[in-house]
DNA sequence: GGATTTTTATAGTGATCGATAAAAAAGAAA
DNA sequence: TTTCTTTTTTATCGATCACTATAAAAATCC
């Protein structure tokens, strides 16, 4: 009973799907940064008039949030440090030149929209944003400090400094190969710190 | 004769010293952004009215150029690299060094204002800003090209990321030390990459 | 068929955005 | 003093900002 769609609730039905309508939030968002988008673009391109908006979504910077948590918890980013017993800092590398990749190849979604949530002009949004990253980062250090318990926070902060900087490389419309031959060298960094384990 | 102040121009003299006012539009910009900063807020610091301000430095975006120029220009970051003969790999991250410091030291002028600047939502301030970055990343580029021709580009790029991530982590208030641990992990990278030449 | 509940659409809230029109004020040039 | 030039001031401009009051519409419950 958690599918809303079967328990029909008194009242009148909304007329959008909420998922979607998401998901055209996230294409502008990811477009156009927080503060680069209005409200009024938003609905638009939701297919929803501002009150149903915000009936739905609480206000722009919930909007947001619920955004940038859809869009972790789809990321596939990091699927590759959950093997079982991977070098770490091959799995670290391949991450960095799997965001290369990624934030470089649709231009109209350039960048990671976590990375460059957390520079906006709105606090609120920023906020937000940042409290994302810094649960990705801690993620990282946790996953790497059975191995390394020296490293882990300074490899963590470095890994996650280096894609904020490929982030901002990709929007400003950086080819692909410069991202990925930036992530190789960063991977350099991480191999001589963390050695081959 | 380049001096304003003593070729006496007709008309009523301007009550505001151009540089000064210039400096709190730095201040107010590096503090919030471009984005964060409004004209209302500008001319209010400046001590001037916003037809002042606008007869003065053209507009809101024009004004962020000068700011930009002048912040550009009274940069000590790359002093280290015009050391004559200088070791390529340690003045770089001497320099990653430096710009941890200087990016974590002053809260209400954190982080880089070119690299922040080159993210914002506006069109032609993010503009103005990616040109002077791009023209640092040239010049990092042409002084690595010499010894070091096949890194030259790589080396420069990835300086540049590093450093835009570190300027994020400064604006969201990390300390210097955890910049100054990733400026050096960062540097493992460049020698990694350059050799001890 | 009513009563209730929820979402819809219309229209507009005050605030702030960047930028300006118009005229008074303050100086130099004639 | 008169004329001319430039900057000052005051009072806005229309556009957009995030957000909402109000009421009609569409469903279920009784």
């Amino acid at each position: 009973m958690i599918d809303k769609k079967e328990m029909k609730r008194r009242g009148r039905p909304r007329a959008f799907d909420r998922d979607v309508a998401l998901d055209q939030a996230q294409a502008l968002f990811h477009a156009h940064g927080y503060d680069g988008v209005g409200v009024a673009a938003l609905a638009d391109a939701m297919g929803v008039n501002a009150p149903s908006l915000y009936s739905a979504f609480g206000s722009k910077a919930a909007l947001f949030d619920e955004v940038l948590g859809r869009y972790s918890d789809r990321a596939t980013l990091a699927d590759g440090l959950s093997v079982p017993g991977v070098d770490r800092a091959e799995a670290l590398t391949g991450m960095l030149r799997a965001a290369a990749i990624l934030y470089a190849t649709d231009p109209t979604a350039a960048g990671c929209m976590v990375l460059e949530g957390a520079r906006g002009a709105d606090a609120d949004a920023a906020q937000c944003a940042r409290a994302r990253k810094a649960t990705s980062v801690a993620a990282i250090a946790n996953w790497l400090r059975p191995t390394h318990p020296e490293q882990a926070d300074v490899v963590a902060d470095y890994t996650a400094a280096l894609m904020s900087g490929m982030s901002a490389d990709a929007r400003a419309g950086a080819p692909v190969e410069r991202l990925t031959a930036v992530a190789d060298m960063g991977g350099l960094a991480i191999a001589a710190m963390l050695g081959r384990n």
